[in-house]
DNA sequence: ACCGTTAACGTAAACGTTTACGTTAACGAT
DNA sequence: ATCGTTAACGTAAACGTTTACGTTAACGGT
């Protein structure tokens, strides 16, 4: 019936259909009861070869050595059990074939990949990226890779990008949450697993994975310590979304030191906001309607400060006269503008470089214990206040 | 003679040495003639056992549902041969399971990881997180990951994060070089393999890649020209080191305005920097006591720039009434300095896009045919020129 | 001459997938 | 009842490593 040849024994006339897989006429030779394919000529045939296509694997060496492929894995990752004068000739023979281990075959049989998977808010943000720098630094002096994941402040991104790493693509998990998060299932779930994690600067309060902090609460108390001693009584405060461990820290450190000094506590004073340009300016122009007037301003970030700084010139308020401003981070903005910006030195580059530190210590130790360390910020004065 | 029992028949008397291999001894028992190695007790037997370990896999799923993996694997990824109430019932049980696929396993077979390697010179300045920033959007809403390397500006992290992205981990590689490189073997063994190559922003001349591009020529140009016609003569450049691509191209564009205007090139007015703070002030410091002065300074970047005009300023020399001072790259820092900086916005970010996007489009499509695309820039005129 | 011992190698399983190919029971048509 | 055909499943190889375990020839001592 059907004008088939079979590719055994060439014949034409007892071929059947043999049903149809993955949308290809399967054939039956009754001749020599064989089941078979037609399949499509491979024009690409020659491409495939003439290209050095995959690098040389074990098995290539041991071909060309002679050996098998244990005596090849042998020699090149200098195990005993085997003839020097062998062990020289096949490192050799790898070099000049140029071989190149294949990392995600041996990932595979040693259950770990030697990379670090970071997932950060975002990428444009200057504490953001210096503390990225710091985590870069030590994980490579460690021997590991870095995956990093930008979550984009969001919270969907964020989950999806933590299932992705987790499937075996990753020894060790370093997060920093985005502005979003709120609910923290998508953590707990890996929590006591395999893979240990750390949460570093933005950090979800009550989980049992350690952390690395800076000194928010601390470091906002001695600045507004700082700020009351030089005659402020009415310091406003720049805070992110109210969800977040800076945010709660920061605001505590703020009142600890309100109280100390009996201080009340005016909530026309406090501002969240989303770090954005336009939500800055909002609340600044707010706190300037307020009356008694503001002295002081305490900011999230320097960044922002740095606005607040232009935005407040550009009215012809007096810095630090009429008003002191301080930032949080030390970013290098903050000696460009004009005062310059005194701030709280929070730290960043060594916040990201203990986080890494202790990722690592926990991925070769195996233990996960809860540990929560706060990394020592400075008051750094400048101009501003 | 040793008191050593066969684990298989329990024989004490019949037991041999039977060399040593890999540090232990091992023994023959005549009796079963049965080879073993006594295995230290596994005192962690019990932890072991008690975490669920290793994900749930195929094999799992297919135990439970009492089928092969093969079916499991064309149930979960919706091949046709199989019936739908398996398949549905499959599934279910893979999500009550909470089956995660093993991706290291996947992408061994698949020789795809989803994975692209980006290698860059710096986390911290400003223009290189915002080019990462944009190749992080794109690559994440084309369904790949990021690996970012670090090079430090350090040719040899570049050649080793090079070699090990090549092994097997990414599917294409996006380079910026660090300001040491200035030979290209390590680059020139990749090219035309499996792995497409794309190079962007700092860019090795004369390599058979793909780049992507700012304006470095024609901005320079256009910089310098627009000085010019406000009247400058005697225009200074801060450049980055000789072998970078950036440095040449602006220094091109420099010299075409120059001769287009009829003005002699004068080497004094030329410094090359290696981004740090205080290579710019020794910079600015040696072109001030040039005879006949400078009235203008266009610089490498932004940062510089603002370091630049903060310079001035302390020197009370006028901006831009005495000298004009022009940036390159838009970054935030020029809109906080006084007066706010003129610069030639390279459109950081959407070189970032467009060179993702071009690795992924030589991904998908195989085609690694050679092309350079240069993204338009635009002057942003403010105070400082 | 045989036994115990060893160095040096090989075999094969395992890691978790994907997929080419083989198999089987059942069904409709003759 | 037989034949052609199919849906639906299983088997096993493959990806490139690592490594537990088996094997072999050779050697020294008795």
């Amino acid at each position: 019936m059907s004008r088939v040849k079979c590719p055994k024994c060439q014949n034409v006339e007892r071929i059947l259909k043999a049903g149809i897989i993955r949308n290809k006429q399967r054939y039956y030779c009754k001749e020599c009861v064989y089941h078979f394919i037609i399949k499509k000529v491979q024009k690409d045939n020659h491409i495939l070869s003439d290209k050095p296509a995959s690098q040389v694997s074990l098995q290539d060496i041991a071909s060309v050595a002679g050996v098998s492929i244990t005596t090849v894995s042998r020699a090149l990752k200098n195990r005993p059990d085997i003839n020097i004068q062998t062990r020289e000739y096949i490192k050799e023979l790898a070099k000049s074939l140029n071989y190149q281990p294949n990392i995600l075959a041996q990932s595979l049989v040693n259950k770990s990949t030697h990379t670090l998977g970071v997932i950060i808010p975002s990428l444009e943000t200057t504490v953001f990226s210096t503390m990225l720098g710091g985590i870069q630094e030590v994980a490579s002096k460690a021997g590991y890779r870095v995956i990093i994941c930008n979550s984009n402040e969001n919270h969907e991104t964020e989950i999806a990008n933590i299932q992705g790493l987790m499937n075996h693509l990753i020894d060790g998990l370093l997060i920093c949450h985005s502005i979003q998060t709120s609910s923290y299932e998508h953590i707990r779930i890996h929590i006591g697993k395999r893979i240990p994690i750390v949460q570093f600067y933005r950090v979800a309060i009550g989980l049992p994975i350690s952390q690395i902090l800076a000194e928010d609460e601390v470091g906002a108390e001695k600045v507004t310590d700082y700020l009351i001693k030089k005659g402020c009584r009415r310091i406003a405060l720049l805070l992110g979304p109210k969800n977040l461990s800076i945010t709660q820290k920061r605001f505590n450190g703020y009142k600890i030191s309100l109280e100390k000094h009996g201080i009340n506590l005016d909530n026309e004073l406090l501002a969240h906001v989303d770090f954005l340009q336009e939500s800055v300016e909002k609340a600044l122009e707010d706190w300037l309607k307020i009356n008694p007037k503001i002295d002081g301003i305490i900011s999230i970030s320097d960044k922002s400060a740095a606005q607040i700084i232009r935005l407040l010139k550009k009215k012809s308020i007096k810095i630090p006269e009429e008003i002191n401003v301080f930032g949080f981070g030390n970013e290098f903005t903050g000696q460009i503008v004009e005062p310059e910006l005194s701030t709280f030195d929070t730290k960043t580059r060594i916040i990201g470089e203990e986080a890494a530190q202790l990722i690592i210590e926990q991925i070769i130790s195996g233990n996960q214990e809860v540990t929560s360390k706060l990394i020592p910020g400075e008051i750094i004065l400048r101009g501003s206040a």
